[in-house]
DNA sequence: TATGAATGAGCGTTCATTCAT
DNA sequence: AATGAATGAACGCTCATTCAT
């Protein structure tokens, strides 16, 4: 009686997405056949194709569920109890070990796609603007923005803020596999808790000095 | 006296690697086929092959150009006669139109290609190394570093700083591809001094005040 | 009381048959999926398999009625009062609009078919033989067959009859798809009647004159 | 050292089509794999898209070849000394033993792609005109047609012989495989005969009774 | 040095057929 | 009687790589 196993039967789709979404993860979508996913998923090439129409119709799921996990990222960051706190939901949500989660490689080859498909450009950067609205949104009702002494709009924080964390994710490509998901999450932690003190702290210290 | 026309005849790996990277830009490494890079040369097939083994050589050849402009461009930040004018350098290498300079594309790809191949990570880590340490230095040795009141180490104000660069870099493969190569230095340049104004200057400003 | 509905659910043979058929015009034999004939039928593709073994037995169940209705179509012409309008019966059949009746582009697949499959060849040639002798059968009774001079013996005729048969089924084919069934069966009499002309008139007629 | 062989490497897209019609006529164009047709050539499948953009190609310039051969068999008739040697040119084109000649199998196909195919249906009702512009040509400056008491135009007649010519030609598929070429001539100059007799004929004889 | 014909494994995709329900 | 999920061999086609010239 399997009831919550991302991978049954009775979820075809989502095991589908599972499996291609490890497959992506390791090998890159043009890298990946629909028979690794196939295989990856313990089913066979043409039951794919009940589900999804070709591979990019796999892709594109995969993006839309993507979507949808980053807006709910955004829904549970707007719950944190500081502004601090919030941040470091969002960037740490991609150093995690599962597959139905953010995964740093399928998100680069989701840019590396941009890159050249201008239908998954489209894509990319009405996610990104989701991001950057909710977080810009986050940072203009929070206590702290008042303090600000940069003179920075909140829309151009929540930009530069995403900007180290994509910087951030492509970083975390490089480190070496053997590094656990708990080792990157506190790495992450401790870039975001700077670029925290010289958002939002650093025009305070002199005062308390 | 060595021939330096990159597309001369007697240069075939320099017109070779020109090719490849014009095709990688556009299609990405592994949608780039041998003819297609063949065909960009105006050369044959074969003759590819006699200067490279294979595919991933010709990958592997473009990675270390690619490394050897990055490090001359360091040297060129050395030689600027300002931290602002050596990171504003720096940030808008990938902001040109022509081939043989740094293209947003070919270094997503080349991420992309470390998150599956490890030979690929250890390259770019290197290289990022290479990068750190000179911009590191960079900022030790900088008048402005004195004045810091952040806390933060030069190494990881340079971490910060290659952060957002990539960051930014990623953000500008979304950019609409009628926007010029000089219209998207010029948005490099803004995100560049509002960067500085974060990490240098701050602090100092409400004294002026 | 059987139920001769063609397309009542309680006679599936038929109605899987009539799907065929329409499928089979439409596309040919082997451009038709068993899935394509289950949708047009209304029902699942496993029924299909309940009532024939494979597809093949689907196309020889229908070549098997095809002769059936080419039978019945030589007893309607032997009823007919004229030698004449005996041919016009057996020559305008294959213009009409509806499914299960002769459709050109069915007989031509069939005889496609016949050329790479001996027993498809087989059934066709009895077919064929089927059809020669009825109407060799109506020309040696006829009044007009006393009156021929061209020294052709009614075999030999209702040979040349049905060549020219065949001959303008394979050209009806090449109308374009907007002429109507009316139409062609107007341009199918035409030539009818000239036929008729030269094999039992034109000997007459200078007598006549 | 092979000067004439139809199957020399030195023409690779002629060594192709004859293994194509080859294929085509045992197993009709969709039941036809591309590696049927590479193996029937003795070269590779990858070989075959070096001369043809895709199986569609193959098809279409084997129409092409066949429908110059048409033409040619048209000129060829042309110079025959009598209308009857004409059409007996003509009529037993097709029974030929060997590839790169018209084929029944093949042009029944031609026609049961036309059914489903415009494109198709545009070529071989195009080649139809060239030879029915040809033969009534033939005709009407022959020195028989004035002697027709049938009344039928040049047009018509070419019409009909038309139509007998392909009726005959879907009976010869039906033969048994084991009848020679030869046999299959022998039949097909008898019915020309036949027909012969029955249009240019049959007035005249009752005059020399 | 340079060509491009040739190979064949592998890709994305389809579909006749089976079978648990 | 009826469904449609599931299989997997086979299709059309591509492309990295080799090699005779």
């Amino acid at each position: 009686m399997p009831p919550t196993n991302g991978s049954n039967a009775a979820d075809r789709p989502t095991q589908i997405l599972n499996a291609a979404i490890a497959c992506f993860a390791k090998r890159g979508f043009h890298q990946t056949s629909m028979h690794d996913i196939s295989a990856e998923a313990g089913i066979s090439v043409g039951l794919i194709y009940r589900y999804f129409a070709n591979k990019e119709a796999v892709i594109a799921a995969l993006a839309d569920r993507h979507k949808r996990e980053i807006q709910a990222l955004v829904e549970q960051a707007r719950l944190a109890p500081s502004l601090l706190e919030a941040m470091e939901v969002l960037f740490t949500a991609h150093c995690c070990e599962s597959s139905p989660k953010v995964i740093s490689a399928f998100v680069v080859d989701l840019y590396a796609e941009a890159a050249r498909n201008s239908d998954v450009a489209d894509f990319v950067r009405d996610m990104l603007d989701t991001l950057l609205t909710g977080v810009t949104d986050l940072i203009a009702r929070s206590p702290e923005a008042a303090q600000m002494q940069h003179g920075l709009e909140p829309r151009e924080v929540a930009e530069l803020i995403f900007a180290v964390a994509r910087g951030m994710l492509m970083r975390d490509i490089l480190q070496p596999p053997q590094m656990t998901a708990a080792e990157r999450r506190t790495r992450q932690l401790e870039v975001t808790r700077r670029l925290w003190r010289l958002l939002f702290e650093n025009a305070n210290e002199p005062a308390l000095a």
